[in-house]
DNA sequence: GCCGTTTTCGGCCCGACTGTTTTCAGTCG
């Protein structure tokens, strides 16, 4: 997950160069190096390793620095990676950091990102041809001293100087939405494949993370030779990483290049390689420790029991239950905790628990369809209740209604609502928060209104304080009912503006207030760890579409799953509500 | 480096593929 920011979170320490923060962030990003730095140096992968667990404590732990004063005693911090925490609590900085760093040059760590080259390796190229960047590895591939080496040959060289080529133009990861027509395109390619029985895409797409560095599928079939053959003529492949009867992994030419990975099973073996690969990897290797205590062994292919028997399972949920495990859907396969979390999971909100959309724009500004259709597509979907929200006049690219426009939709909203059998449309509105912290209506126009949110829409750059300014202003009057994707960002694209969303929080509690989880995949506003704040405080959040067509409706599906990451309890969903319910908790009749 | 009601030493999840090797280390997920 991306780690954005935590809440409030700072303490300030003096050092001898004068005032130094050290806040989580700076001890979690100091382990992570320290552990990257050991990697270089060819350190036991154990050792290397319990720094990097040391740093996912941290990270994991929702507490804030100032909070944590147990910090040292936390399980897999001890004696070395707790002196790095006390080091530089105290000074500032981290003496062994300091040390590793005059050992190993800064150049050499972006290195392990080319594929193929890992600590070692790299360790072999710095000793023995003093390689200390990109510059100098590119050099020394030229004057063909890497395949000299021993370990190193003539094709390492030849892949390491074509790496290098597009070094530091690709993003590491990319967003689900730009991943998921490359999922359906892969998913047509695989059905067309005649020796192909089953398929299905895996990993941390399967598990709705906002970005994903590959795609994984599992794919059952009886002539893996076959179906790779099939596959790699199909698709449009720019790179082929590794190519076997197990598996093929190639890099897919779309917007960006994609590494795609087809693992071929059969399909006694499907349910346990669909668990393995959708990981999460601290997951698997949780129930792995949970099988060991057992005696048993989990592979992507099996339970190894002890007599050497491997069991398979028809399905995922039948694998979880072989450990008397409930079925733990994918969105909350994380950090391995979640198997803690287990009577969490039948009160986890669900899609088949959503009966209502509260948030959709039709022609009337910048949608493509009429209150009709989007209320009859609402009402396809079994909601009970749904509300039209289009922009306000402000926005004026996105044809926001004036005061009188709006009136007249009112009106237009109660006549499909009186035709309409099957459901109940509300009548709301978007709102903008205007630059300077007014509202884009009076009060008594918004007291007509069933569902009034409020979002910002401009002045994204404006200081944290304007900002909070206009949020407060939108969420103290007492007829706005909801803020929308409260940080305007746009996954792998835009940050949008910063509010200080803990403090968000706590005005919408304390003035009683819902906040949006966008469900359009673009945005997936509220990010995942101020859900979970949002949820510990008694926050309302709606799973809204923000639809702009009927199509888009359907991003309900992906808010959902999202909203499972961060563990929601359905009833703290406003969507899963009855009309009655809803409309009392608002405070309106109708 | 971290951990521990069988353990303070000896584990630490498991397997595929590649390239460089004559039986395996390194990398990757």
């Amino acid at each position: 997950m991306q780690n954005e920011s935590f809440p409030s979170d700072e303490g300030s320490f003096l050092s001898e160069r004068g005032m130094v923060t050290v806040n989580k962030k700076i001890i979690i990003k100091t382990l992570e190096e320290i552990a990257l730095h050991m990697e270089l140096l060819g350190e036991n992968p154990f050792k290397v390793g319990a720094f990097r667990k040391a740093a996912g404590v941290l990270e994991q732990d929702p507490r804030s620095l100032a909070e944590m004063d147990d910090i040292l005693s936390l399980k897999g911090i001890g004696k070395g990676t707790g002196a790095v925490i006390t080091d530089l609590l105290e000074k500032g900085e981290s003496e062994l950091l300091k040390e590793l760093r005059e050992q190993v040059p800064d150049g050499l760590i972006p290195l392990l990102k080319i594929p193929g080259l890992g600590g070692k390796k790299i360790a072999k190229l710095h000793s023995e041809l003093g390689v200390d960047s990109a510059d100098s590895l590119r050099a020394a591939c030229e004057a063909g001293e890497v395949s000299k080496l021993a370990g190193f040959g003539k094709k390492t060289e030849e892949k390491i100087l074509a790496e290098l080529e597009t070094f530091g133009q690709r993003p590491d990861k990319l967003p689900h939405w730009q991943l998921e027509p490359v999922v359906r395109m892969i998913g047509n390619v695989l059905d067309a494949i005649p020796e192909v029985d089953r398929h299905k895409v895996t990993g941390s797409y399967r598990r709705t993370a906002e970005l994903s560095s590959d795609l994984d599928f599992i794919v059952v079939t009886r002539e893996p030779q076959r179906v790779n053959e099939a596959l790699a003529a199909a698709l449009p492949v720019i790179g082929t990483d590794a190519s076997g009867e197990a598996k093929l992994s190639v890099t897919v030419d779309s917007d960006e290049p994609v590494d795609v990975d087809f693992r071929f099973v059969t399909k006694e073996q499907f349910a346990s390689a669909v668990h393995h690969f959708t990981g999460s990897k601290d997951h698997n290797v949780r129930m792995r420790q949970i099988a060991k205590e057992r005696g048993e062994k989990i592979s992507e292919y099996g339970v190894e029991q002890e007599d050497g028997r491997i069991l398979t399972f028809d399905s995922e949920k039948s694998f979880y239950a072989h450990f008397d495990l409930p079925f733990f859907p994918p969105t909350v396969r994380k950090d391995g905790t979640e198997l803690e979390r287990g009577d969490e999971l039948e009160t986890l909100i669900r899609q088949e628990d959503i009966r209502s959309d509260l948030h959709m724009h039709t022609v009337w500004s910048d949608g493509a369809e009429s209150i009709r259709e989007m209320a009859d597509a609402c009402r396809g979907l079994g909601y009970s209740h749904m509300v039209i929200t289009d922009h306000s006049r402000y926005l004026r690219v996105a044809n926001g209604l004036t005061p009188e426009r709006l009136r007249d939709q009112i009106r237009e909203v109660r006549e499909a609502d009186a035709e309409m059998d099957g459901i109940t449309i509300l009548c709301g509105t978007e709102m903008d928060i205007l630059p300077d912290a007014t509202l884009d209506f009076d009060d008594e126009l918004l007291s007509e209104l069933d569902f009034v949110i409020a979002s910002i829409h401009s002045n994204f750059s404006q200081p944290q304080e304007k900002i909070m300014e206009r949020l407060h202003a939108a969420i103290s009057n007492p007829h706005v009912d909801m803020i929308a994707h409260p940080t305007g960002r746009i996954i792998g694209r835009r940050e949008g503006y910063s509010p200080d969303v803990a403090q968000l929080i706590d005005w919408a509690a304390e003035y009683g207030k819902i906040l949006e989880l966008n469900a359009n995949p673009y945005r997936l506003d509220l990010a995942e760890e101020w859900l979970a704040l949002a949820a510990e405080k008694g926050v309302p959040i709606a799973i809204n579409t923000d639809a702009h067509s009927v199509g888009q409706l359907d991003y309900m599906e992906t808010g959902v799953r999202y909203a499972q990451r961060a563990w929601l309890n359905r009833d703290l969903v406003v969507n899963t509500w009855t009309l009655d319910r809803f409309l009392s908790h608002l405070g309106r009749e109708r």
